[in-house]
DNA sequence: TAGATTGTTAATCGATTAACAATC
DNA sequence: TAGATTGTTAATCGATTAACAATC
């Protein structure tokens, strides 16, 4: 079993192994990467060494073999097909993040309870009413939620019924879903907290 | 001193508790906070402890106390202005996220190396060759960075040198800065990675 | 008063770090 | 071969949990 800990610094390795490879560069040392993470070379070996052996004594490791190894395990190395819930400032603004498709992620539609415009870059808008229909119809990986927190659990319950297992939640609520189904949040107004927090405690 | 875990906690109780008073309660106790935080009732009381002692022995936490004692040691009980850097989807998107102001956060220009326009949702736009003027004439307390990831770190460091202490940053790079400087970062494609992983792992 | 619940100390648990044999 | 660096076990450290005296 592996731990939160882990889980919240793969990311971190992986952009970093990435931004070496593109680099060029082809061998990496636990104590290279500890020092760019600002971590300890044992942490970064005990982490690896999790999910099986990619290093070689005396060698360090294959950037380019760690790289697909890490996507691998990050479920990296398939596609995703995603919807996005709600054309407010941030739905809007997440049909047009390219970064999504590098990684293989795929915006395929969007949905509000009151479609001002037929798409927003590129991207096809529905009514909140045909959502079913759509999910009956399309395959589905990820649901994002960006609408008011007040409608947040209600869309997350519909996506569930329709049979949607990943939901990434940018409406600053708490969502309540059975087993078997993943949320992940990105909570802005907690980030700002924690940012006044040092901000006030600054020296 | 307070470690990052309890931190991190810290706006989840506020956001708790704010959602208890506004709902007209008016005491609470470390079991009941804790059970719908989905931690222990000690934790709870270990936590608010840190910063002194806010309930009292049987009876529990007064709500409105508690909500107020936590905004200040988050640093919510007064405003800050903040400057966004990019005009681009994110930054766009910010500008009209209603929340920032409820707590205090206010948006008072936004900066981009191509303005479209003179104005976005009220926020007046800038030229970023005016960004140095700008904060020499306005206080800012914050600086938020949407930028693409090239361009983060130069612009970090324009803000630093312009005496800007505080940085939100939405571009997916790391961003170095001296000590003094607090950087809090929004990592959209590391929670999205996180959540390839569950869903991967999913049962 | 009796019951409830905090603040706080002590015990436990888990994560991080150190160390080193294995080996490339 | 000698040097370097992994994989992995053991030691340490810190965070979480349990327990309970204090007291409202």
């Amino acid at each position: 079993m592996i731990s939160e800990a882990v889980i919240k610094r793969l990311p971190r390795y992986y952009r970093h192994i990435k931004h070496l490879a593109d680099s060029g560069v082809d061998k990496v040392s636990s104590n290279k990467i500890a020092t760019v993470l600002n971590i300890t070379a044992s942490q970064v070996r005990q982490d690896l060494c999790n999910f099986g052996g990619f290093g070689q004594q005396g060698y360090g490791y294959d950037v380019v073999k760690l790289k697909n190894e890490l996507a691998v395990i990050l479920g990296l190395d398939k596609e995703y097909d995603m919807i996005i819930v709600g054309a407010g400032n941030i739905g809007r603004a997440l049909t047009g993040y390219k970064g999504f498709r590098d990684d293989g992620f795929y915006v395929k539609a969007l949905f509000d309870i009151d479609p001002r415009c037929s798409s927003i870059n590129g991207i096809k808008v529905y009514n909140m009413g045909d959502m079913k229909q759509y999910l009956a119809d399309n395959h589905t990986d990820i649901a994002i939620i960006a609408t008011q927190k007040d409608s947040a659990q209600s869309v997350a319950d519909e996506l569930i019924s329709a049979g949607v297992k990943s939901i990434w939640n940018f409406a600053p609520v708490e969502i309540e879903v059975p087993d078997g189904v993943i949320v992940e949040n990105i909570s802005m107004s907690e980030s700002l907290y924690v940012l006044s927090y040092r901000a006030k405690n600054n020296n």
